[in-house]
DNA sequence: TAGCCGCCTTGATCTCGATCAAGAATTACC
DNA sequence: GGTAATTCTTGATCGAGATCAAGGCGGCTA
């Protein structure tokens, strides 16, 4: 289950934002005893409440990131692909691990040892910096997930989820959803009849869906749809067939 | 508006959770350039979206953290009383405000100023891992109101509310709101109207809410209620007048 | 003391999203 | 190929919470 890693790996791992604006020479002694975990659906990688030993980037596939609650649901935190770290805080503090993470596909993920990371800071903090900023990325995104659930409805988090796929700023374009519906139903705080009707709703602005293939007319209005005021979109978008 | 530190104000700042298992000098070193800022209700510290130049520890009063909308309405993040930090990981990196700090009471706020914490990072590392403990937690506590906002319905929000306002683990306690309730109904996701019928609700339960006095005959019962199934709530108590 | 202005509660109504139930479409597997 | 299991959609119904509107209450100022 546990491997080397490949040059590849190292590709991928040396250019994302925990370890952006280090020497390379710094980023591979960091990662010297890194080892990469190929994983199946369902397999997780941390369970919620173990102790923290070590944290993780993902190279390849998708990660879920869920909290269990006592009385047994689970609650999708986040969702993650290539280039993407999780864990890091704790893994720093020696705290237990806030979620479970478990690959929702083929995955191919870093696991960097947490004693040694503290080791490699107290020789040179600069490494530190670079996990805050990493760190301050993860908790900038719960802040906008905090205040999509509070201040957006259903079909409004769907359309930002939709335009936040889209690299273009406006105009038509043709996004894949990277993963299936249940899955972005519980991203999103919905249940999946939920986001199906979000979709049907969509219709009526000019967003087919059709299986994981979306086609959207113009990617502006979507934005403009998700920033406007709750009370100001209520009542428009007629589920259209 | 700027003032020095009392010798007060140390005691608070020293035994704080950022600053915890430094030597007290390093500490002071760390603080040496600290202002003291003294606030009144709706002065604010920082504006979303400004660069980051300092974090901030509450020392005294009540300071509402909350993110404004392109339509103009704002949404409460987090409210933070004595011995609280915010926006260290912010101040570290250089980016800019996630969001507006604002107090609601009168309110004394120590700034310390950002480029010098980067300097006595450099200098000693172990105060990164302590700001990175500081922000850890800050990230569980985001997380926890993802998982409430997702899992929870708005009375269970309420009850676990006013459970984390009383130490005791069991049986009867009185416990007194910490601030008004259109801010405690904006720290949970709800409309003041909507905390009112929750607050009626819960004296099925045995909680009396009198202006900002509750009493609650039975701690145990709310956190169940709390970290219940939510659909196993449902239907289940009923307004009481 | 009167008047006013926040804060809070209560009532009526409406919309959104969850739930329960069923069926279509796709894929997996024997 | 046929059957089963997933995944997704659609319909009917229900409850939670928002919204709109009104009124009570306490503190403040003139």
């Amino acid at each position: 289950m546990a491997s080397k890693l490949t040059a590849g790996d190292l590709q991928i791992i040396t250019r994302i934002a925990v370890f952006r604006g280090l020497k390379a020479e710094t980023v591979e002694h960091i990662i010297a005893p890194a080892t990469a975990l190929m994983l199946r659906p369902h397999d997780w990688i941390v369970r919620q409440d173990d102790p923290a030993t070590a944290f993780f980037i993902v190279i390849d596939g998708w990660v879920k990131l869920y909290r269990s609650t006592q009385s047994g649901d689970e609650t999708v935190i986040d969702i993650m692909t290539k280039g993407q770290s999780f864990a890091e805080s704790v893994a720093f503090t020696g705290n237990r691990y806030m979620a479970t993470a478990e690959a929702v596909s083929e995955a191919r993920v870093a696991r960097i040892p947490a004693d040694h990371i503290v080791r490699c800071i107290r020789q040179s903090p600069d490494i530190a910096l670079g996990m805050v900023a990493s760190i301050s990325q993860h908790m900038h995104h719960l802040m906008q997930q905090v205040e999509q659930l509070k201040a957006q409805s259903g079909v409004q988090r769907v359309a930002e989820f939709l335009a936040s796929l889209s690299l273009t700023e406006q105009g038509h374009c043709a996004v894949a959803l990277p993963y299936d519906k249940v899955l972005i139903a519980g991203r999103l705080g919905l249940t999946p009849e939920s986001l199906s009707r979000a979709f049907a709703r969509l219709r009526s602005i000019g967003v087919v869906v059709d299986a994981s293939h979306v086609v959207v007319k113009d990617v502006a209005k979507l934005r403009q749809l998700a920033n406007d005021d709750r009370s100001s979109v209520r009542g428009t978008l007629r589920a259209v067939r």
